[in-house]
RNA sequence: GGUCCCGUAGCUCAACUGGAUAGAGCAGCUGCCUUCUAAGCAGCAGGUUACAGGUUCGAGUCCUGUCGGGAUCGCCA
């Protein structure tokens, strides 16, 4: 069972079975029954039909049934040139020239793999990355940043006119916190004056306040008080809600210290996103939306899909759909994590009027965009008819060896701290291979950085989304193996190849080689060119499935299958031209592949390693 | 407790959505560099797919139950 490829030829076989099975049984089978798979490789053929799925209809045995549909194949055709059945699996071997013209089409086409965007199609909108703006960065985001990424390039690949959107959670209790610590205790601290990163410097005043509030409720708690009723008796809590209080009535100094705070965090998290390499059409700052979804609020008290609690607090009921009552708006009429989210819906359909919006966030919210989409649903206003467009990609939480992160036991990951610390361990094994001459030269140290977030990024992006992952640091900086720099070595060992080949009189010509003048095709070759054929398929299951995971273990599979091509024939050798021109055909192929799936996972490939 | 996810080799992940003998990598052992980059290739070993039933030509995949792990059920986000 070879997992990863993909049926190159399934429309063309579909519709000769079906032809077969008419003219041999005169029965008309329904063509999802027509189920093709991949040849096992202990057996010979390309393309396997399973028989069962019609033998009832057929009325024979599954062998005779196979032995009829295959010699109708062979006999009607030049797509088939020959067959086997073994038990109800009727293997078909796929005649030379169409794996030729299959490869020759692809060669031809600088695009090979993706669609053609659709005219006139409505935009799909992926909202991800969504920080909150008092701490910088962590692992957790990582995943969401480069998934985020990848399936919007990945949707783009498939035809669609995607809008990549960040909505960063910039008000609230939290960054008061932050702010409040710093005009206690930061003499007026700044990125400049400290040498710290402004997302840094906004976590650290952020844990200041946590420390101090530990300490007074510590106190509290001393004299006497519940954990709770110090919570609710601690100043510095009081002082944090006086000052969101005075922030939403728009205080001109509190205002004016938020904004210069948020100001070095945007600094903080446009370094980590370039250093990431993801990117935002458009940022949604939840300042600004919190606003649209408390007029929402209203609109839909009015229409009576939200309902007024006697101390002046505002649900929905959802117990029709096995949900229980949430909350939309709080009793001092300030408003919650999903009223800022019914807004934000709004002004984005208002500003892309689109067909999907994608929600790439945690697990963790199953619940809570359940809820949304159906409160979208039940809003009248031009909301119900797109709720089926939301969709959340929802993914699995990133754990370490020593179990979940948690801030608490600072077993947090730093987004920054772990690109940096990635970049300086491939710096040191590359050193140790000595394979690269010039270590200070820019070129090196941009291969460091290439060759870290490579790894980083296909370690990260292998895992199916919805999983739960292990980050395990060690592993994730291998290059051996199922890991990013070996797909990385595959694509600069083809170039290397392809610059000596470039330079050798007798096969420079070879980019303008007919491939079906290649009389031979032995195993590896063959093996090479289905997989390659098959890259279409890979990007549609990919884009179908919002899964760069399908795209990782399609390119490793190129790779692992091309280094097994590469070690067992000579590429280029002057003594047989022909044989050399269409390796070097199938060479640049492959690359081209691998450039292409690895640009959707935002892997970069080195010329040379 | 209610709801929802997950359980595959010692470890990290696959398995084309029901198809053939469940595949890779890491870790372990063994080979292969005077020849296009050995960051590679080949081999050995490793499995009752958590468990028990069921559905059918066929189940890691679907259904029921059990056990184990996780998430969520805040006027946090």
């Amino acid at each position: 069972m070879l997992t990863l490829t993909r049926m190159v030829f399934e429309k063309q076989l579909t519709g000769s079975i079906l032809q077969a099975v008419r003219a041999e049984f005169g029965v008309d089978p329904d063509p999802a029954r027509i189920v093709l798979q991949h040849t096992n490789p202990d057996f010979e053929g390309d393309v396997t039909f399973v028989v069962f799925g019609i033998v009832k209809q057929l009325k024979a045995a599954p062998e005779e049934a196979g032995r009829k549909i295959g010699e109708f194949l062979v006999a009607n055709g030049d797509l088939v040139e020959g067959y086997s059945v073994v038990k109800g699996f009727l293997n078909l071997l796929i005649a030379r020239q169409h794996w030729m013209a299959a490869m020759q089409k692809a060669l031809m086409d600088p695009a090979f793999g993706t669609r053609k965007p659709e005219p006139d199609a409505h935009p799909v909108v992926i909202e991800y990355s969504s920080p909150n703006t008092n701490k910088p960065l962590h692992l957790g985001h990582i995943r969401n940043n480069l998934l985020g990424w990848s399936v919007a390039e990945i949707l783009k690949a498939n035809g669609q006119d995607v809008r990549k959107v960040n909505l960063v959670n910039d008000r609230g209790i939290h960054i008061c916190k932050s702010m409040l610590a710093w005009q206690k205790t930061g003499n007026g601290e700044t990125p400049e004056s400290s040498g710290i990163k402004g997302d840094h410097l906004a976590g650290k005043y952020y844990v200041a306040f946590d420390r101090m509030l530990k300490e007074e409720l510590a106190g509290l708690v001393k004299k006497g008080m519940s954990g709770e009723e110090a919570m609710k008796k601690s100043t510095l809590m009081e002082e944090a809600r006086e000052m969101l209080r005075r922030w939403e009535a728009g205080d001109p100094g509190v205002r004016e210290l938020w904004k210069r705070m948020n100001g070095w965090v945007y600094e903080g998290f446009d370094s980590t996103y370039k250093a990431l390499g993801v990117d935002f059409d458009k940022i949604y700052y939840e300042s600004d939306t919190y606003v649209e979804g408390k007029k929402i609020v209203q609109e839909g008290l009015a229409e009576k899909v939200f309902y007024r609690r006697p101390d002046g607090s505002v649900w929905i009921d959802l117990t029709a759909d096995k949900l229980d009552e949430k909350v939309i708006l709080r009793a001092d009429g300030t408003s919650v994590y999903i009223t800022q989210d019914i807004g934000t819906a709004r002004l984005r359909y208002d500003d892309f009027s689109f067909s999907r919006m994608i929600y790439v966030v945690g697990n963790e919210q199953d619940y809570h965009f359940r809820v949304l989409k159906i409160i979208i649903s039940r809003l009248g206003m031009g909301f119900s008819e797109w709720s089926d467009a939301i969709e959340h990609l929802s993914y699995g939480m990133v754990d370490l060896p020593s179990g979940k992160m948690k801030s608490r036991e600072g077993t947090v990951v730093d987004a920054d701290d772990l690109i940096e610390g990635m970049r300086s361990e491939t710096e040191a094994r590359t050193r140790e291979l000595g394979k690269i001459g010039d270590f200070e030269s820019v070129e090196a140290h941009e291969l460091y950085r290439v060759l870290a977030m490579g790894a980083l990024k296909y370690y990260i992006l292998k895992v199916d989304p919805e999983k739960r992952m292990l980050y395990n640091p060690e592993e994730s900086i291998d290059i051996h193996g199922n890991t990013g720099p070996f797909i990385q070595y595959a694509y600069a060992r083809i170039r290397s190849v392809l610059r000596k080949a470039d330079a050798t009189e007798q096969v420079a010509g070879y980019a303008s080689m007919e491939v079906s003048s290649y009389e031979g095709m032995n195993e590896k070759e063959k093996t090479l060119v289905c997989h390659l054929a098959g890259y279409p398929d890979a990007v549609r299951e990919a884009g179908e499935k919002l899964s760069p995971a399908v795209v990782a273990h399609y390119v490793y599979e190129a790779a692992r299958l091309y280094n097994q091509f590469y070690h067992d024939h000579t590429i280029v050798d002057p003594a047989r031209e022909n044989t050399s021109m269409f390796r070097l055909q199938l060479s640049v192929w492959a690359a081209r592949v691998m450039a292409s799936a690895t640009h959707l996972l935002g892997m970069e490939m080195p010329e040379r390693m």
